[in-house]
DNA sequence: GCGTCCAGGTCTACC
DNA sequence: GGTAGACCTGGACGC
């Protein structure tokens, strides 16, 4: 029994993407934690990202993108044709969530000042992985909230296989807003086993798919930071910690973005071990000024690249 | 195997 | 503005 089910016929294409001198692919791919959270996948032995690409038209695409001395290599897998307009698209997307074309020259500049930051530059560091999507982003935030990272992981893992769209051989995409939207909290709860964070996801994607909350500009706002910050923070369910995070991945670092292991790694680092107030700890990265989340950060997972 | 305790951010109510 | 308690899950631990 059980009828012939026909494989979609799968069309690969390769593209090749200049990179700009200062770009270190491998530190940018495990810059935090998103590498490993599906869509993403990480082939650590061979130093390859992987990533279920969703385009506007609906195409999914898998991308299994690595680095060859200046140049990204993007091997890209679909069941449909991958024409000019897609491959620009695709490439599109990888740079954006590579932080490929922001300028970290003022920050780099900035670190030469200061002796404990001399490293940073020549190690080229200071991009953070993203995801193509500010709602991505937002919702992994909400997952990483209040939980050992392996139930963040399972969340995530959960999100993109039942409410993801599937795709041959492996992860599904990550679900739009609009499939989030359209189950119900109890499904969350029991289904991503997102707990208490269940009607934060809803409401946060029932406000974007009925079109009154638009997240996606944020990473071009105009705004002032600190404004930005309280629009980040109006969505219920990110706080401090959050919010400055979520900023970091919009290009903003003036907020530290505070969680238990950073403050742990910072009494480390600074304290022998001792507890501080976090007002001691903003005090401290205050001289930073606009770059203090991202030099707290690169300080914190310094040891993770050595 | 079962029960208890704890860690992990955010929200809400209250002072 | 500051604080306490509730929210939920998984892991560690003791029995």
């Amino acid at each position: 029994m059980g009828g012939y089910i026909p494989k979609p016929f799968m069309i690969r294409t390769c593209l090749s993407v200049p990179l700009p001198s200062d770009f270190r692919f491998w530190r940018t791919v495990y810059s935090h934690g998103w590498c490993s959270l599906p869509p993403f996948q990480v082939d650590r032995e061979n130093r390859t990202l992987s990533r279920l690409l969703e385009l506007e038209d609906g195409t999914l695409v898998r991308c299994s993108v690595s680095s060859s001395g200046s140049r990204l290599q993007v091997e890209a897998t679909s069941a449909g044709n991958i024409t000019a307009a897609r491959r620009g698209e695709i490439k599109t997307q990888l740079l954006d969530c590579l932080r490929v074309n922001e300028d970290l020259s003022g920050f780099h500049a900035e670190a030469r000042k200061y002796r404990e930051y001399r490293w940073i530059p020549p190690t080229g560091a200071g991009r953070m992985l993203r995801s193509p999507t500010v709602f991505e982003d937002v919702v992994k935030m909400i997952c990483t909230t209040n939980c050992s990272w392996s139930l963040t992981e399972a969340m995530v893992k959960n999100l993109t296989g039942i409410l993801g769209r599937p795709f041959t051989g492996g992860t599904g995409s990550f679900p739009l807003p609009a499939a989030l939207a359209g189950v119900t909290e109890s499904f969350i709860r029991k289904n991503i086993r997102a707990g208490y964070r269940s009607p934060f996801l809803l409401e946060l994607s029932e406000r974007i798919a009925g079109g009154k909350l638009e997240i996606e500009s944020w990473r071009k706002s105009p705004l002032p930071t600190g404004e930005l910050f309280r629009q980040v923070r109006s969505v219920k369910g990110i706080g401090e910690y959050a919010a400055g995070n979520i900023l970091k991945l919009l290009g903003r670092y003036d907020f530290l973005g505070l969680d238990s292991w950073v403050r742990g790694k910072y009494y480390e680092l600074h304290k022998k071990g001792r507890r501080v107030s976090d007002k001691t700890i903003e005090k401290h990265y205050a001289p930073y000024g606009r770059w203090r989340g991202l030099f707290l950060w690169l300080e914190v997972t310094r040891a993770w690249h050595e």
